[in-house]
DNA sequence: ATGTGC
């Protein structure tokens, strides 16, 4: 057997790209590592295995507990982890989310050529640059007064195009039709929505952007087809999250769950991995408070796309969707946790089971946690929309400013090996600290300008320096493990033409 | 990620 051990935690190889750290002590679950060799030794050189096994000891999560290809290690759990836990005897983490509650991607679609893009670069990135609020502080797209902000986290994107913010087809191509049904505002704190009052329609800052990209490669031509994708077709990738709203409601919900629940605490190798148990007061206000963060981030990616719709219209003087076809693709989830069906081993009294203790599978509601994971369903799943469900849930996978991104679609194995879920982006390959240590804002704007004619605007340079190509891991490795695991398979390939960022 | 620490 095929076994690699990094600080003591020691995988065994179960087939190409699944590692398995085998259940021990009080692990109730084994833990697997989707990589390839190159990938399992980046995730191995951060502390991700050992938060992976720590997230092992949740109470009724549900075998196996997951790292996607591009994971590493995030606040108690980490980013590329994806944990299965019973919604009805288990718990729920915020640190399994995130603190940017529905961080994630959007893809609109336009009917340029690269052609039409060429030599007019600077002038549309100056002018994006101008129209989307970015970086810390800075103001949103609208103020958010007492209705929008109540009208954003109880109705999402429904509310945004309602209002005006976009089209009617934008609705059923967002994940979960952009509105988390469960979503509870009142439970989301007054700080909060003071918070997320004047950044409704911002990009924020890190690896947030708004980037327009060229279709470079097709793979999968009968898919890309059905997405709406050709070779030299230009898109736009929006990826931003809840900013400082949810940012304060996992705080806020962390602090709670810490202090109520200190007994589960105890239970648990990390603090940062605070849970409240299942049917508590705090895990229903928390399920209800981050669902209404998730709805605040999609109407942020919803304004955000209007006003790039609004600044294209300007640039190339033409209606936007009649002339230049800005239809959305579809807007995925990076950090979220939903109650889903998914089927599971079950004992001899209906519990969720591990191994040989499992004697039957049958359907269990869980709250799946995916943590910088993005949710990838399969052809004929019922929660893909129409328009795609012949095909596959679209799967937006944004790489690093230098590298490109990916579009890929829900494979036919997501479901068995990893509850439906596939890696989110290129995945960190050091901390923002070590980042500025090695590179410097300008030199990397320069490089990306005059070697590959990329044109990056950003607030500010150390932005630029902590998200320099060299800081992430190979996007072209880490979707070749997606594709070969049959979890999300590639369809097209994009390369930047020019990014605006904080 | 983040009014860049609790």
């Amino acid at each position: 057997m095929t076994t690699r051990e990094f600080d003591g935690i020691r995988l065994e190889k179960v087939r190409e790209h699944v590692w398995e750290i085998p259940r021990e002590g009080e692990m109730n679950v084994p833990a697997r590592v989707l990589a390839s060799e190159s990938l399992l030794e980046e995730i191995g050189d951060d502390d991700s295995l050992q938060q992976l096994k720590n997230a092992t000891h949740l109470p009724g999560i549900v075998e196996p507990a997951l790292c996607m290809p591009d994971g590493h290690q995030g606040y108690g759990f980490p980013v590329g982890g994806v944990g299965a836990i019973d919604a009805r005897t288990g718990c729920i983490s915020p640190g399994a989310v995130g603190y940017d509650v529905n961080c994630g991607v959007r893809m609109v679609k336009t009917n340029l050529t690269y052609d039409d893009v060429r030599g007019r670069e600077e002038e549309l990135v100056d002018a994006l640059f101008e129209a989307i609020p970015s970086g810390l502080g800075g103001g949103g797209v609208i103020d958010g007064d007492a209705d929008a902000i109540e009208g954003a986290l109880e109705r999402g994107v429904e509310w945004a195009v309602e209002e005006g913010y976009g089209i009617e087809s934008d609705l059923a191509r967002c994940e979960d039709e952009g509105r988390r049904p469960d979503a509870r505002p009142e439970y989301v704190s007054q700080k909060a929505m003071d918070r997320g009052r004047n950044q409704m329609g911002s990009l924020g800052s890190g690896n947030h952007f708004l980037e327009v990209q060229r279709v470079t490669d097709v793979f999968r031509a009968d898919v890309a087809e059905s997405y709406g994708l050709e070779e030299d077709g230009i898109v736009v990738l929006i990826h931003c999250g809840s900013r400082g709203l949810g940012h304060q409601t996992c705080n806020d919900y962390l602090r709670q769950i810490e202090k109520e629940h200190g007994d589960l605490l105890d239970e648990l190798p990390d603090k940062e991995l605070a849970a409240a148990p299942a049917g508590s007061e705090l895990a229903e206000e928390y399920y209800g408070a981050m669902g209404a963060c998730i709805n605040f981030a999609w109407v942020n990616r919803q304004l955000i796309t209007h006003q790039a719709r609004k600044t294209f219209g300007e640039v190339f003087d033409a209606d936007p969707i009649e002339d230049l076809g800005m239809e959305l693709l579809y807007d995925v989830a990076h950090n979220i946790a939903k109650k889903e069906t998914h089927e599971v081993g079950v004992d001899a009294e209906g519990r969720p089971a591990v191994g040989d203790e499992a004697v039957d599978r049958a359907e269990r509601e869980l709250y799946v946690h995916r943590k910088g994971a993005t949710r990838a369903f399969p052809a004929g799943n019922a929660d893909v929309p129409e328009t795609y469900r012949d095909v596959g849930q679209p799967v937006i996978i944004p790489g690093s400013m230098g590298a490109g991104s990916y579009v890929l679609r829900g494979g036919d194995q997501s479901m068995s090996v990893s509850f439906g879920s596939t890696a989110h982006g290129a995945g960190r390959l050091m901390s923002r600290t070590q980042a500025k240590q090695e590179f410097w804002g300008g030199d990397v704007q320069d490089d990306l300008e005059d070697g590959q004619q990329i044109y990056v605007k950003a607030q500010s340079g150390a932005t630029i320096a902590e998200e320099a190509p060299g800081v992430y891991k190979d996007i072209d490795e880490v979707i070749r493990v997606s594709d070969e695991l049959g979890i999300g398979d590639k369809v097209a390939r994009t390369f930047p033409v020019c990014n605006i960022k904080g």
